[in-house]
RNA sequence: GGCGCUAUCGUCUAGAGGCCUAGGACACAGCCCUCUCAAGGCUGGUACACGGGUUCGAAUCCCGUUAGCGCUACCA
């Protein structure tokens, strides 16, 4: 039987980081098995659900480039067959209706705050008559559907945990059927699931305690249940759950960073799971073939926004110029930022080894492009401080040996051996005449080597700089 | 409270009884390279939660303790 997956978010907010890494190991399970990956959207909440965030979930997936075979399906579109499945469980006596209304529940539950156990439904409308329930339905009262949970062991082998089992008797009669017939989520995945053929069940570890409900409503149902994977929970540098305030979660905040789909990829997928040894990058082709269920981490990983951006790095060293031209300029133009006419590429070039992110890039670009854009920071103060008056009469003495430069020949190789000589005759280090140079046409004490940023800059557009710098 | 899950460097992890005086990566420190930085190279510190077993031998198996997390809805 072929490997039929889905991942199935919830449209109740954007997708976080949580939700993405579970849809990366859903598809690199469903390619690895040369199995089928489905998308379902779970929008049977429709007081928190909106297309607003199904359209965000679906933008990030893409981006990610995360691909799904089928759907995407809403389950909001199978509410009769869920209904159905609920009757059925009614008319064969597995499920039975509950006349308890919301503040009945509520009263319960208060009358058994004082105990020691937790609250658990105590199943009263289960032992009502036949007649009495007809009465009672004939009269009109509202009733939604419950499961009569089977006693007994309910367990499973799970995935990445092993052996799971509860007690039919910890479990509630759970509803599955809300009094205004719409289904409650425990039924509708099980239903869907069933439907759809679901062969692997892989998804967030906080749904462990809705597992054995769902295997006993899928035995109700008939069915088998399928294998499940319950995979970890990502937690921020604090240790608690991932939020807002742990800064970017959502994966669209890493996109808006600058953080290539491929490394956010990469990142995830080692986030909890590992091929075993020592390999960190890790293409698409040889994480889907190194992929397993098994290599999924037991317990939950603290997500590492440094070594996000190191392995960022990395991709980034690793692409051309030509590849990075599109982001950049999308970048260059949130920021305001046009060189209409202008090759970037030997900007980015210059400046990507020393970018962690497309937003580091565009940041040198501008600068490089856009004198206004050239802000001196702490440490370019401290040098100019350092070297007092030596600041200016160095770039006053640079900029005269440069402007002798034809401009047929301003390249970076004439230019560093032009600096050199000019070092040697005055007696200089390099590094005096240049630092103040760099610190002049980027405001910062860190660049590219001098030579390729003046050549970077462009002769004239340099030699204003240092002209300028060398009058304040 | 109940039920369940988890426990190797600060972080991500390797490790399926002897290969472990515990390996790699990020981060950190130092050195090399160098006009600065990044990259790269080298070096360094830091971990098997605790307590009992089992075994000739345990990071690896079992039990307990502790801690953390999840769930405990007519939410998903």
């Amino acid at each position: 039987m072929s490997v039929r997956v889905r991942f199935a978010p919830s449209p109740t907010g954007y997708l976080h980081v949580g939700g993405a890494r579970t849809a990366l190991f859903n598809w690199l399970y469903a390619r690895k098995m040369g199995g089928v990956h489905i998308l379902r959207i779970e929008d049977t909440d429709r007081e928190r659900s909106t297309e607003a965030h199904t359209q965000v979930i679906l933008d990030g997936l893409r981006w990610l480039g995360i691909e799904w075979d089928e759907g995407p399906y809403f389950q909001g579109a199978f509410g009769a067959r869920h209904r159905a499945d609920a009757e059925r469980l009614l008319a064969e006596g597995k499920a039975y209706r509950c006349f308890c209304t919301t503040a009945d529940l509520d009263a319960q539950r208060k009358a058994m705050a004082g105990m020691k156990t937790a609250f658990r439904y105590d199943g009263r409308c289960g032992r009502l008559g036949a007649a009495e329930v007809e009465a009672k339905v004939a009269a009109g009262t509202p009733s939604a559907i419950r499961f009569r949970m089977p006693q007994g062991e309910i367990a499973w082998d799970d995935a990445v945990h092993g052996r799971i089992s509860f007690q039919g008797h910890d479990l509630d009669d759970l509803v599955i059927l809300r009094s205004d017939h719409t289904p409650i989520y425990n039924l509708a995945v099980v239903s869907d699931d069933i439907e759809m053929r679901i062969t692997h069940v892989i998804r967030g570890d906080d749904h462990v305690s809705n597992t054995p409900k769902q295997i006993a409503l899928y035995r109700a149902l008939g069915h088998e249940p399928p294998v499940f994977a319950h995979v970890p929970m990502i937690l921020g540098d604090d240790g608690k759950k991932l939020s807002k305030r742990h800064g970017a979660t959502a994966v669209g905040d890493y996109q808006d960073k600058g953080i290539l789909p491929a490394a956010m990829r990469n990142f995830l997928a080692l986030l909890g799971w590992s091929p075993g040894g020592d390999r960190e990058i890790l293409p698409e082709a040889e994480m889907i073939a190194a992929f397993s269920l098994e290599g999924i981490q037991k317990k939950p990983a603290v997500f590492d926004t440094a070594k996000l951006e190191w392995m960022n790095g990395q991709y980034l060293s690793q692409l051309s110029a030509d590849a990075l031209l599109a982001p950049t300029e999308r970048e260059l133009a949130r920021m305001g930022v046009t060189a209409p006419g202008r090759d970037l590429r030997p900007l980015i070039d210059s400046v990507k080894a020393r970018s962690r992110t497309i937003l580091n890039i565009a940041e040198q670009v501008a600068v490089r492009l856009d004198p206004s854009r050239v802000v001196r920071d702490a440490k370019g103060e401290q040098l100019a401080a350092k070297l007092g008056t030596a600041f200016s009469a160095n770039l006053a003495v640079v900029a005269d040996a440069l402007d002798r430069i034809p401009a047929a020949e301003w390249h970076s190789d004439r230019i560093l051996a032009d600096m050199k000589a000019l070092a040697e005759a005055r007696g200089a280090k390099l590094g005096d005449l240049l630092q103040p140079v760099r610190v002049v046409l980027t405001g910062s004490t860190v660049s590219e080597p001098v030579n390729d940023l003046l050549v970077v800059v462009g002769r004239e557009e340099s030699l204003a700089r240092l002209n300028a710098g060398v009058r304040t």
